[in-house]
DNA sequence: CTGGCTGGGAGTAAGA
DNA sequence: TTCTTACTCCCAGCCA
C-alpha cells in the first residue's frame, strides 16, 4: 500500500466493516471483508484490543449479528482516530446499522426477543415513522406519538411481535407504563409523551455502540433504585421546566 | 362525549 | 418441568 499511511489503512478497513453493518443484517455472506477487518485491528500497534478480543466468535461458526457477540462478552477498546471517524459518520446512517443488526428479532434460535423501547428507538429512527412517532427533545430522549397514526404504529408493532391479534394504542402503552416501574421508559405529563431513560438512551445509541467503551450492546436491566437516580430527576425537571414544541400534537 | 391516562389483574409465549 | 420475563389483553375509573 504505497503512500497510504496506518490511519488511511485503518480507516478504511473500518469502513469497509462498517458498510457491511450498514447493509446487511447478517455479517455472513460478507466475512471476507469483516476477515480483513479484524486481522488488520490485530495487526496494528495502535488499534489495542483488550484479551477480550479474543472472544469474537471464530469466523467459521455462525455469526447471527452484533448482538450475539455480547455473549461472549466481546469488547474492545480503540484509540486515537478510530472512535473520530465513527463520529463523523452520519448518525442516520450508524442508527441504521444499528437498529438492523444489533436489535432486530428473528424467530430463529439463539437469537433476543425484540423489546418495545427497541422497536420505539428504531421507529424514532426510521424516516418512515415520522408521522406516527417523533423526537419532542432527542438529547434527553422525549419523545411524542402522533396522535392520528399511533395506532398505526401500535399496529406494525403488534405485527413485528407476530402477535395474532390487533395491537392497539391502548395495550402498547399498558406495556409503555409497565416499563416505568423498571424505570425504562417514564410517561411524562404530556399528552402521548415519554421519555428514554438516560441508561436505555445511552445503550441504543450508535456512539455506544461503536463507542470506546463498550462495542457491543448489551441490555442490563436497571437496577432497583433507578428511578431514584438524579439523573432521572434532572430529565424530568427539564421536562417540567422547559416549554417544548406543541406544534407535534396533531 | 371523546380522547388520553392509569392501574389491577389474568393470560400467554418464550427463554432460563 | 417450573419459574421468570415481557408483554398482551381487558376492564373500570379518572381527568381535561
Amino acid at each position: 500500500m504505497m503512500g497510504c499511511t496506518e490511519q488511511d489503512i485503518l480507516g478504511q478497513a473500518f469502513e469497509d466493516a462498517f458498510e457491511v453493518l450498514q447493509e446487511h443484517s447478517s455479517m455472513q455472506q460478507y466475512m471476507p471483508e469483516y476477515k480483513s477487518y479484524l486481522t488488520f485491528i490485530n495487526h496494528h500497534s495502535h488499534v489495542r484490543a483488550n484479551t477480550n478480543l479474543c472472544a469474537v466468535p471464530p469466523l467459521e461458526a455462525p455469526l447471527c449479528n452484533w448482538r450475539d457477540l455480547t455473549t461472549v462478552d466481546a469488547e474492545f477498546h480503540l484509540e486515537g482516530n478510530i472512535h473520530h471517524m465513527l463520529q463523523n459518520v452520519p448518525e442516520s446512517q450508524l442508527m441504521h446499522s444499528v437498529q438492523t443488526t444489533a436489535v432486530q428479532q428473528k424467530d430463529g434460535k439463539g437469537r433476543k426477543k425484540l423489546r418495545l423501547f427497541e422497536y420505539l428507538h428504531e421507529s424514532l429512527h426510521d424516516p418512515n415513522m415520522t408521522n406516527c412517532i417523533q423526537w419532542v427533545d432527542k438529547p434527553n430522549g422525549i419523545f411524542q406519538f402522533i396522535s392520528k397514526n399511533k395506532e398505526k404504529l401500535a399496529e406494525l408493532w403488534g405485527k413485528r411481535k407476530g402477535n395474532r391479534k390487533l395491537m392497539t394504542y391502548q395495550k402498547m402503552a399498558r406495556a409503555l407504563r409497565n416499563y416505568g416501574r423498571t424505570g425504562e421508559i417514564m410517561k411524562i405529563r404530556r399528552k402521548l409523551t415519554y421519555q428514554f431513560s438516560a441508561v436505555i438512551l445511552q445503550r441504543l445509541s450508535p456512539m455506544h455502540f461503536f463507542g470506546k467503551e463498550t462495542m457491543c450492546y448489551q441490555y442490563v436491566p436497571p437496577g432497583p433504585d433507578y428511578c431514584n437516580s438524579d439523573n432521572w430527576n434532572i430529565n424530568y425537571n427539564f421536562m417540567y421546566n422547559n416549554e417544548l414544541d406543541q406544534n407535534l400534537i396533531n
